[in-house]
DNA sequence: GTCTATACAGCGATAGAC
DNA sequence: GTCTATCGCTGTATAGAC
């Protein structure tokens, strides 16, 4: 914004950005261990070495873009999740911009929050941040049923139901190609409403949790 | 049942379904793609190359856990939508038998239906097989939508939620080691409520769906 | 049915010219 | 920054003795 060029059209994307677009698409549909340095670099167009002047490995592409993702969702989460306000809200405002946040991505990342990754000695560090992410969604979970907003769930299964749920969305409506605003409402209307004693709330909920400042 | 033999305890289980078993587990913790035969085979007790005695290649073995597993669920789903029931008892009963045959089953499935593993053209089968059962998962969402007995919601969204939940409770909660039952109860009654439109009639559903003789 | 030995393809990554 | 050439390793799978 600060120092946008003059002209309307975008600028051409750099080859490490297009190395984490094409990258990213193939380890959503192929999974990172099945991907290839060699179909990388052929989807981009240069040949297989010329990838590593820009990444070291294999890994540290996965690491870039877990990287973007991580080091914006985990402080976002923390943020929304110490707001004052009821924990249908807080929990509903993570849902939106967190699915926003993914489905309007340059890239898919739904390819890397798999076991197959994420469960790698390699990725501890990522799987860490994951799983401290988890943490807090699951604490508002719980503070909700506490209070009485939500039924009385196994707030462990619901963690992961999240977790499942973000993922497949994400593969299926990737890449930001619009939409991601209305994937994000309907994700997070039919989640909390789910957990709603009085689901006829959802609507207030959804009110409240826009008008948040975060 | 009928031709058990006389002392208590089950028979050894033959190598075949100790590879069965254990590549299963390993497929759930690291993906396939990431599993090698050898550690396969160490896992049994083994060397690598004795696998190919009992399965022709790394991809017969999990051939062999998705035929049983499909070959059970599609002939299954397929009784439970025709019957004579509202939607939500016919989707409730179907939750609760499919969780309940993953999560009580011998093999951990949830490292087999990821993207990068059913979506290759080898699996491709198999793949439809799967579509099949969420064709027919995503009818009765929307039967019950039409009948006014779930809320407006979009059915391909509700598909997958229903895919990336039961895959991700099945990878946390694996390998038929008790509590199968109250998994499948949870399950069911998260999902089943979060679409009724009147989320208090959740116990009348849940009635009405264990009634059902299939 | 399991073993040792090994074939052979494909992988990630490096060296060094241009 | 990209190329050609190639290395070293790991992966699946086969051959054939026991």
């Amino acid at each position: 914004m600060a120092v946008a060029p003059a002209n309307r059209t975008v600028p051409a994307p750099s080859t490490r950005e297009r190395i984490l677009f094409v990258a990213a698409d193939l380890f959503a549909r192929q999974g990172f261990h099945a991907t290839t340095t060699r179909q990388i670099a052929d989807a981009v167009g240069i040949r297989q070495p010329s990838l590593f002047h820009h990444f070291s490995s294999k890994m540290a592409i996965a690491e870039a873009m877990l990287e973007w993702d991580l080091g914006r969702a985990l402080p976002h989460v923390r943020a929304v999740a110490a707001l004052p306000a009821p924990a249908s809200a807080r929990l509903f405002r993570y849902l939106l911009d967190d699915v926003r946040h993914l489905s309007e991505a340059p890239y898919n990342l739904a390819g890397l929050y798999t076991e197959e990754v994420i469960s790698r000695p390699e990725f501890l560090a990522w799987d860490r941040q994951r799983n401290q992410l988890h943490d807090i969604v699951e604490a508002i979970v719980r503070e909700g049923v506490a209070t009485g907003e939500f039924i009385e769930v196994n707030t462990a299964l619901v963690r992961e139901a999240i977790g499942g749920i973000l993922v497949r969305a994400l593969t299926v409506h990737s890449g930001g190609r619009g939409g991601g605003q209305a994937l994000a409402d309907q994700v997070a209307r039919l989640v909390v409403r789910g957990l709603l004693r009085d689901p006829s709330e959802i609507d207030e909920v959804q009110a409240v949790a826009l008008a948040l400042g975060v």
